[in-house]
DNA sequence: TCAATAGTGTCTGTCAGACAGTATGTG
DNA sequence: CACATACTGTCTGACAGACACTATTGA
């Protein structure tokens, strides 16, 4: 692949000297962020509420336009650190792209939604219009048909923010059966019981403890033993110390690490 | 999910009514397409080549500007059927969304790609700014350091097209290993031999066939037995007459059939 | 009968599910 | 000691890889 832009293509640098853009239609873009972390043992997702119309007062996905000399990577990772206020060392990865004609009333505007994982961050501090921006267990927003159902009190998201949502749970949980992206959730140094609480939060089932450690210990590079603690960091005293990991250079898991049969249906995107 | 835009949320109407955007970058939106078949056993993509200014005379996607009154699936639907002068029937799904700052040397383009897979098509006819559209094994193209190397002739594509095929490329390699997408590429009826050649051209490599005969039959709704042909269609005569299928109702392979060791590296999205 | 393609049977190793058991720490 | 947590062993069934085998057609 060789550069895209101002490269020395017969003729071009005379036909961009003279080039007028036509009047093709002009969009908004903005970002909107899917900020996922494990709070308590509950999926937890970052949610701003909306100081302005409109949906004003309405729960929505952090975000922001994205700025005339900037990728929406980069404007995903700005918006994140203005949102978390620190800079953000996380995963973070495009989700897709949301571009119904009336997804927004002021006006046409595409978003390109992003997920980003993340131990416990620091409480969120308000940015922009947000009025407020906290942490939600995802299961109080009743978005998918889990267990229990809809929480009456569910609260509604703003735009087609559900949907964005959803689909980046989707891809979360769907990429935890074949990644070792479930290390990105937890501080390091990290205990076996401490990552198996990450799949035990984001798929709702805790996997069999020794088949859980079987496999990941049997696979090369997902973690990597650091030591005992010398009296554990946290938990209640009592019981054998564990020993500790730090994340490995793995990326894959093969072969996967499927999760138990539900919630394994609804195609979309990989 | 209640609806996004004109609704009847309070005090908003009235701000709409006043409402004037403000000052936000304005981008031109574009759709490419990375048209996926297989044609004389190979993995091929529709490309076409440029007439104008920039990068006039390389191969490029097919694509264009989205509309003002469209969503992005519904001008790559459009574009798609402009480029082959029929309705699309066939699987198209968003891959990501390309937006670096500089990709397109005239102005601030963002372009949300899609990937669309479909049985032999009619050869393409040309249109808009195309001169010339046709397929190509993407072998010919060297884009993955595949056995045999880049082939000296390889042609170069315009833009980012190179990263956006080996994006499309690395997609839909991985889609076959957990969905039933293969039965997309065949024609109904089809054999198991044609739906095992589909997966030997997108993988490089053809799965056993008594195995691979196995795990097809054995998932419910992948394919659904139509008969045995009178007389085969096709074929070099000789040999026993196949029995015949077409696609089932199944989208994900559960556990999925996974590709040879080989091209399992390179993380990337989904 | 031969060539060619379609289709079957079966052995083997790997690995996940299930679950019972052992080890090592604290009070 | 009891108790809690960490960690191990092992049986079983599902399934993929490998590959030898049989079946059915046309020439």
């Amino acid at each position: 692949m060789t550069g895209p832009a101002g490269a020395g293509r017969p003729g071009e640098t005379e036909f961009l000297a003279g080039y007028r853009p036509g009047d093709y239609p002009a969009f908004a873009v903005t970002v909107d962020l899917a900020v996922l972390t494990i709070r308590g043992g509950l999926l937890s997702v970052l949610l701003v509420r909306r100081g302005d119309h409109p949906f004003a007062g309405y729960l929505a996905l952090p975000g922001g336009f994205v700025r005339s000399g900037e990728s929406a990577e980069q404007a995903a990772a700005r918006e994140l650190e203005e949102e978390t206020g620190a800079v953000f060392s996380g995963h973070l990865e495009q989700l897709r792209t949301y571009s119904d004609p009336d997804r927004d009333p002021r006006m046409r505007v595409v978003s390109i939604a992003f997920v980003a994982l993340a131990p416990r961050l620091a409480d969120p501090r308000p940015g922009g219009d947000a009025a407020e921006a906290r942490w939600w267990p995802v299961e109080d927003l009743g978005l998918d048909g889990r267990p229990g159902g809809r929480p009456a009190d569910a609260p509604e998201l703003a735009f087609d923010h559900a949907r964005i949502l959803g689909d980046a749970l989707e891809r979360v949980r769907s990429k935890l059966e074949y990644t070792t992206l479930a290390a990105r959730f937890v501080d390091e140094p990290f205990t076996l019981a401490d990552l198996r609480r990450v799949y035990a939060a984001v798929w709702d089932s805790a996997p069999d403890l020794a088949n859980f450690r079987r496999k990941v210990l049997s696979t090369e590079g997902f973690i990597v033993e650091q030591g005992r603690s010398g009296a554990a960091a946290a938990g209640p005293a009592g019981g054998r110390p564990p020993l500790l990991y730090r994340r490995g250079h793995a990326v894959l898991l093969h072969p996967p690490m499927l999760r138990p049969a539900a919630g394994r249906d609804a195609a979309g995107p990989p």
